[in-house]
DNA sequence: ACGGGCGGGACGACCCGTTTTT
DNA sequence: AAAAACGGGTCGTCCCGCCCGT
């Protein structure tokens, strides 16, 4: 039961979910795809359980960081490279599913959009919190901030994937971490006076 | 003969490679999926047309910048975001070939892989120019700021499709590029009083 | 055990015996499908408890209709009509067993058969006893009439369950009896004068 | 293409409609069930091309009774067995359209309450004209007798498969006509004065 | 004894890319 | 370049057997 989930979510990852098989997930467990679906009664769901699976996880983390608050937590994000790196099937999962969710009549284009939207805000709302808290200047642009964020992280995904998992993904990502760190904080830096339109 | 690849860029783009049948592109230019097969002996030989097509364009755009140079092509690619404006299918077709050519065995993979390797490496071409003509400071990157430019324009341009094309793809996108002209231009830390352009 | 029989007896009467799955059957009494396998060793003998059962009862009334005899037994059928009318659902399981018992190589066929055959002769049988009593006229095509009878019955269920139940099945059957019966006693054809009730 | 609704509506008579996969009826014409699937984009398609090809025959043949007109149609009628008698595959057809038609949802319902209706309102007005043109007694209830009709021959035609072909269709169903016909006319015996409440 | 969980094997329709024929 | 046909394969259904709780 919870195994099938977890081939299908290898194998999804691998191969896309269009390119895998019922009886190829099954395969992977000792069943026949009969045997697939006597557990789920369709592919669509145990695609669904898939992505339920992986949102609860994803949860969790949020709200860990919720609770670390401001400054502190985009700091701990920091680590996300590393995480991605000891899981690589979730990163080709979520790779796939962009693709096969792009098209807005897709059954997985809600579940895409509705999570590109949680981490946005969840971005947005730590930098509120830290500008309120008096940590992070408050000219920054809350909003632009997470939307490059997300997008680095996900197209750094996409290139250790293609690159075949060559390239440091952790070093890559914590170095985008400072930088949008010492973007946040910048007066920091004592004397000088840095000047830049908003 | 245009017109199907035309219509097959299309249709991969909305629907994915393997999401899109010979008939539905057939249907698109009046034909039966036998007639497609007229034209193209095979599906992944019309994949191949559509793929070799969108490759020359792109080696001309190169060799253009290439000519400018250094700093000043750096600063013209930042229109890349109008121009996926106005090229929908283009980016659609580019993020569904992500996916269904992550998994190394897939056809498309190389392709994928070598266009990678000749944005990463034109931009860290042009970084170098930049440092050898003093435009650019020397101690940059160039690595990694070919890497995270990539990643950025990646991850935008999903975040673009994904939000139904509502946001201001280009705006974001030269945003970003001020921010990367400033880390490589900005002279010096020390002596303060840093000044840019918008 | 009963309730499964019935639950069967109405859905093979309402989609037929190929169109009911046993999850269906076990559906209607709280079972799975194992649950009714469990009960009857396979759907075939599902079947059979239904027919028998069927046929039981038929017995019972053939029984019945014998030790009336004769021409009150055929005036006793009348009421065919309003019998069937209060039980739809065997209408249904006959027709379709018709239906998928009509290939001589299908299980039903035989019961359907010899169904056809106990009705039939049971009808010759009541005519000759009349004819032997005095109450039927001599010249009487038994054979003929029976088989009249029955299919005339067997049409107009059909047509009353195609009718959506509206057609007011009880006063047709009844008006069929009445001229049978009128062709069956009319006394001699010479002296006019006919009269008959309605 | 014309034997492949031929080869259906063989087996469809022979073994019911959901009896029937595509492969067996590719079978009969040198296909496999892709093969057909190419001229009938489904089984329904099948299914409907074998139902419209019988009503075209139909109606043809209902146009001219009509044009005969009264009694002389009903008259023409009579031959109606020995045709089934020389088509026994569109009877088993029927038969079992009947029965996979029953429930209200089935996709065949309309097209079976229709043709019934069409037959009986056929004979409805074939009756009438008889009456107009007094041909016919005045009192007949063509209603009745039309349903009556062709229940028998619904009825019979039944039988007669049932028989596996063994009784005498033709015969008794023009002792069916004969009486009938008998029974709208009546008067016609000369010297008597039958006489009978409708 | 009863009944469900689990799994499979056979088969269903239908799809897709492709070859062959016209 | 359409028409015809096919082979391979996908999901899904159905009946049924095996084993396990109660």
């Amino acid at each position: 039961m919870e195994d099938i989930v977890d081939a299908a979510h290898k194998l999804f990852g691998a191969r896309g979910i269009k390119g895998t098989t019922l009886a190829a997930v099954g395969e992977q467990v000792g069943l026949t795809d009969a045997g697939v679906l006597h557990h789920f009664s369709s592919k669509q769901a145990l695609v669904q359980a898939v992505l339920d699976r992986e949102l609860e996880q994803q949860i969790g983390q949020v709200r860990e960081l919720i609770e670390l608050g401001g400054l502190t937590a985009i700091r701990r994000m920091s680590v996300w490279g590393s995480v991605v790196e000891q899981t690589p099937e979730l990163a080709g999962l979520m790779v796939v599913l962009t693709a096969e969710g792009i098209s807005a009549d897709s059954p997985f284009h809600e579940y895409l959009v509705r999570r590109y939207e949680n981490v946005h805000d969840l971005v947005v709302g730590l930098i509120r919190q830290g500008i309120d808290s008096g940590e992070i200047r408050e000219d920054v642009d809350a909003d632009w901030e997470a939307s490059a964020l997300v997008a680095y992280l996900d197209g750094i995904r996409l290139q250790w994937f293609l690159s075949g998992r060559q390239i440091a993904l952790a070093d890559a990502v914590e170095r985008y971490f400072d930088q949008l760190i010492d973007r946040l904080v910048r007066e920091a830096q004592p004397p000088p006076s840095g000047r830049r339109k908003e």
